[in-house]
DNA sequence: CTATGGCACGGATT
DNA sequence: AATCCGTGCCATAG
């Protein structure tokens, strides 16, 4: 922020618009780029003074770039550096996934979309020996509207009202469908989903009510692994929203079509999927023998997005009673744009710093992780602690293994500790007690106490040693 | 008596 | 200021 310096000469408008520009870049800096992407075409929408043009952004440091023009400021940072820096840069626009339901995008080559094409077949298949002739007519109707999550994009009264028949109708249909396999396709949102397959684990579910009211009203609070907030909401113990939050996470899918077709990889394994898509992606990519990490930050605009260069012209003659108004909408305007940019460079920024810091771990994986802190980041940056953590939440990152994770996961301070706990229980030949569990992983260098064995025991789903002994006999 | 889970405290992190 | 995390202490189960 180099403008606040200089405080004293700002006049109070300019000052009044200097805090309004770091508001509105925290509060960017927060959002995710599915969130991003909703904030950007409200923006558009209901701003006269914006304009989305043909063209694109600067990958390195997203500004706006005229027809082909390289970047001058930055250009020459993409192509050089040496190749332990990993490159960072924002994907462009064309390669970006569709917002939402805008025809079917493959979003990343380890999801084949071949078969996702093929699962409105394959559920129809299943469910057609109970269907008459008219509602198999529905019944394609609501599986062709699915997207790539499995989710409906329409909504039932809408295909009720195609049809001229009661919504009930339509709703049996879709019962029929949610049930099918794979679970909870054709669901109207992720939350109807967890729903509909937590019905069909309600046994195996520590508490089915509880669940069930995370989902319905702690989503957010779940996609983010806040368990102690969680728990409040709920009225339980932070521990109890955790084993709730973990189960849920562990054994059902907000993405029906994904959990079945996509993903199938570690189901078992920690942090499976996460409750949203990819904002980073990280690959690898063999350099004369060393390994170079690209990270990809998604920018979320299709195009370059822009001041109007008609509505400036409008605005110098603009009647009397709109003139105010034009010229609120040019400043919001201006600053967006400008926030944005500054979104996309602490992003890119803390990325560059990341990846070198935990290549390790993106690389080799979990017990690999080098315990990091937000605030060691954020003086490495330069940045308040705060914005580190601004634009760290709610953040997924897509691993060069397929895996999506937290983005907060990059600042796990015990995975490590638990990767090599899972490794010696792993070996063990007979069940250990979690005090020699302590004392193995004191000899690895982690000095940890007993108690804390079982807390990490109880995150990784390890049963207590005696259990363990029933179970391998 | 040993192994674990619950609760709560204090220091670190955000 | 709010939250998270490791730990110690105590109760309970086996």
């Amino acid at each position: 922020m180099t403008f606040q310096s200089q405080g004293a000469f700002q006049s109070p408008s300019q000052r009044a618009q200097a805090t309004a520009h770091l508001a509105q870049t925290m509060t960017l800096l927060g959002l995710n780029s599915l969130e991003l992407i909703q904030k950007v075409e409200a923006a558009i929408s209901e701003n006269p003074a914006l304009e989305l043009v043909e063209g694109r952004h600067c990958p390195n440091c997203g500004r706006s770039l005229q027809a082909e023009a390289v970047c001058p400021t930055c250009a020459y940072k993409a192509k050089a550096g040496n190749s332990d820096e990993p490159i960072v840069f924002l994907n462009p626009p064309e390669d970006n996934y569709a917002p939402r339901s805008s025809g079917a995008q493959e979003l990343s080559d380890d999801i084949p979309t071949a078969d996702i094409q093929d699962l409105p077949a394959y559920v129809l298949q299943q469910i057609a020996s109970e269907l008459e002739a008219d509602e198999l007519e529905i019944a394609a109707h609501l599986l062709t509207s699915l997207n790539e999550d499995g989710l409906l994009t329409t909504t039932l009264p809408e295909v009720a009202r195609f049809y001229h028949r009661p919504v009930s109708d339509i709703e049996a249909v879709a019962d029929l469908i949610r049930h099918a396999d794979p679970l909870g396709v054709g669901a109207s949102s992720p939350q109807e989903a967890l729903l509909i397959q937590l019905e069909s684990l309600q046994e195996r579910a520590p508490d089915a009510e509880l669940c069930a009211r995370a989902i319905e009203e702690g989503m957010g609070l779940l996609s983010k692994h806040q368990y102690g907030e969680l728990g409040n909401l709920l009225g339980v113990s932070r521990l109890v929203a955790k084993e709730i939050a973990e189960f849920i996470v562990n054994n059902l899918s907000p993405y029906p079509a994904r959990a079945h077709w996509g993903n199938v990889r570690n189901v078992t394994a920690e942090a499976p999927a996460t409750y949203q898509r990819p904002d980073i992606i990280v690959r690898e990519q063999e350099e004369n023998g060393k390994i170079r990490l690209v990270v990809e930050v998604m920018w979320p605009i299709r195009g370059l997005l822009r001041i109007n260069p008609l509505f400036q012209e409008a605005l110098q003659e603009a009647p009397k009673d709109k003139a105010e108004q034009w010229k609120i909408d040019l400043e919001q305007a201006t600053l967006l744009i400008k926030c944005l940019a500054q979104r996309n460079h602490t992003i890119v920024r803390l990325m560059q710093v990341l990846a070198v810091l935990q290549k390790q771990f993106i690389v080799k994986g979990d017990a690999h992780m080098k315990p990091i802190t937000r605030s060691s980041l954020a003086d490495e940056l330069g940045v308040h602690e705060s914005t580190v953590s601004r634009a760290v939440a709610g953040k997924s990152v897509q691993l060069p293994s397929g895996k999506i994770v937290p983005l907060a996961q990059f600042f796990d301070r015990s995975l490590h500790i638990r990767t090599a706990l899972k490794k010696i229980v792993g070996n063990e030949k007979k069940p250990l007690s979690d005090t020699k569990l302590a004392k193995q992983l004191a000899e690895q260098g982690y000095e940890i106490a007993r108690r804390t064995v079982a807390k990490y025991r109880n995150m990784e789903g390890i049963l207590p040693a005696h259990m363990r002994k029933a179970l391998a006999s």
